[in-house]
DNA sequence: CATGAATGAGTATTCATTCAT
DNA sequence: TATGAATGAATACTCATTCAT
């Protein structure tokens, strides 16, 4: 079996024949992004037929296989677009100099209106795993890491201020990205169609109050003061 | 058609007409579905080979027929097998009489410790809705609604006591519930290994006390007085 | 991708159910092998469709796949299954006993009929290499080199005896070798259809008594004294 | 459809007419036909990809359509140029005036040297008759044929020379010829490495003098006299 | 003339399911 | 009741060829 040159660095030559215009392989790819989205999420990855795409597209199947060397690579793409748009949205929900709680708040419900006008993602992420069982970490996860330290610094300046109550952050940023994470799938499997503005409310009471009444909180205790075992690694 | 002689471990002619021992059905259905489940978790729906696993259990693929109708249900109850016990977990965890808080509180570490001693379950939950898209609403949530009734109840019981806030229980309820949701996948699809223990307790200081500190607790007040939205619909 | 467990040593268990005949496998085999002998020689390697040899044995194409693992497997268990009857044929020809340079006679007779009758086993052996380039040393001469020994015994025997002029044994017998090796393919190729017997004894005429006259005998003489130059390395 | 203007490096209106250098154009056949050799004889026919050999030359895969209307053409053309290189290298080898058994000897010796040297030719006879069977007469029998009355002019003033014993002359030619077509599959696909002069002196030990000693030469007599059924079909 | 983007016919292989024994 | 031989529908991917630029 003989493997393409595919000479990198692209020399140029002489540029007869058909130019070939990067912005148009951009556009491309795009379309068929989006068709294909929008099946994977529908069928499943094994119903999925490119066939079908091309046709759908009005292509021919080669063509997708000129643009995604393999079906995975076409589920991964899309998973990434759908990934990417996620992050433009957070990083234009949070605008720098905006009250800290506020965007949080703000981010919280943007999230959840997300998912909402994106329920084909979710079914994304439900296949990825799914299929390609234990291969690597969720791209999920692996973007929502990179963005934890972000958020990490914006509650140690809050707890800093005072305004939010010391304790195990870590542990604490984990279970709010964890409560929107299961909210997200929640939503969307269990078919629910409460307004993300409401439900972020409900949310937030939550998150910032928490469920005990006045005397119930004496019963039980905050665990703030000894609450740095993840991270202080303290004696 | 010749009859061996070879009997010893031989089930002596079956009667006809006599039913099998339903017992027995049972424990087999048990093996099938043990490694079934294994396989199903590790390599995938698709991946998964009826063959493979009748060899594993030194039995014809042909007698998986005998139990399953076909693959589909034989995942089913692999999935119906692994939330049964769940659920007996769950049920033996809130014994009757015991504080309602505590138990809640014993509940989710519970659920937690369930989950990292049965990560197979969890890989079941996203083949259910990856592999079989937008066919039923997943086992696991129909389980959950049936069981939202019972803590419900509790929760309002304890509004009644003062010990928790007042609100919107219903959203509150289903917003912890997510919360558990997602920490169960995110503990697995992100490889995390805290202790159910210490993760018990930090969800429990977010879900007990919330976030805010006493000054922001008043820049950001409680939405009760009027939080009977969904629920109450009462006057 | 999960390997069948493939129980080597064949725990025979409980022997119920549809039982294997052994037998039956090796009919099996050879009925398929011999109709896709036929097709691979007639159409080439590329152009046979397992699905036609299926239809034409009709049996379903997955049968075939329970048989031999992937076309390659077929096509290589085709061109044993002719030299094995190759081979079967040679060993018959030379009966024990009888005079060597007769039955080196009577070989090569058998031979040209041998593959006058088998035509299909001469495509066999060009596909092997045309398809499947460098990949190993093809099964003819596997099975040559297996025989060499034994032409070679011969032959020094003869040379013993004072028949067969001395000389460089494996030169000669290679060339012997080569020109029935060449001979068959030429015969195939050019659609030669003269009679095995007339050039059989054309070939002897040749390996017997070489083309020269006695004059031309004496200017080019025989290289027998010193022909050890194989073998000796002498200066 | 927007025609871009970008025009720059763009050949300046082929003055129509004029007719391209067809020196070139042999030029650029034999460039595609070097590597096209090289593919065919190392991959085989159908894993050779012109798209890969378009990469290695550094011009367009349509350009090979410019000159050779498809594969199967661009095969044959390697075929004819490695044929017209042996034809002309056998008839370099024969000068004219030079002794014609002297001249005898050293063709079978060039003969050898060229394959060796060319083993991809090799590969390509194989190919022809494996991909494309039963279509048409070897084209390296093509060839022979056409020089074979050459060759039987000179055996047969040979015999009237009395230098070569007379008898069946096609069928020793044919032989003969098969013997080093023989030879050279032999070497190439056995991965011999004996040198083709050592080589050529055991075949001409063989091809002159045959194998029997004086003994044995009576006790298998020649096939002269009457040896003229192929040719004469006279009494 | 040269190019390479587009195309879609063509195919080996898998495996859930059936059913004769 | 258990078995495993038989089946054939289903499918991703390749690559020779075309042709607009």
């Amino acid at each position: 079996m003989q493997v393409r040159a595919k000479s990198d660095s692209e020399t140029p030559k002489s540029p007869r024949g058909r130019p070939r215009d990067p912005n148009l392989v951009q556009q491309r790819k795009e379309q068929i992004l989006k068709v294909t989205t929008h099946h994977f999420a529908r069928f499943g990855y094994q119903d999925t037929d490119l066939q079908v795409i091309a046709d759908e597209l009005e292509i021919g199947k080669g063509t997708i296989y000129r643009y995604f060397p393999n079906k995975e690579a076409l589920f991964r793409a899309a998973l990434d677009r759908g990934l990417a748009s996620l992050r433009d949205l957070i990083d234009q929900k949070i605008p720098p100099g905006s009250d800290p709680l506020a965007g949080f708040a703000s981010a919280i419900e943007a999230y959840l209106r997300f998912f909402r006008e994106q329920p084909e993602l979710v079914e994304l992420f439900l296949i990825e795993r799914a299929v390609f069982p234990g291969r690597t970490k969720p791209a999920y996860f692996i973007q929502r890491e990179q963005d934890s330290g972000r958020w990490n610094e914006v509650f140690r300046h809050l707890v800093r201020q005072g305004r939010v109550r010391p304790g195990n952050t870590d542990g604490v940023l984990n279970a709010i990205g964890d409560l929107l994470y299961g909210t997200m799938f929640a939503n969307h499997l269990a078919g629910r169609n409460e307004s993300p503005h409401e439900q972020a409310r409900d949310i937030l009471d939550l998150v910032f109050h928490g469920i005990l009444g006045p005397d119930a909180r004496e019963e039980f205790p905050e665990a703030h003061k000894d609450a740095r075992r993840k991270t202080g690694k303290k004696r």
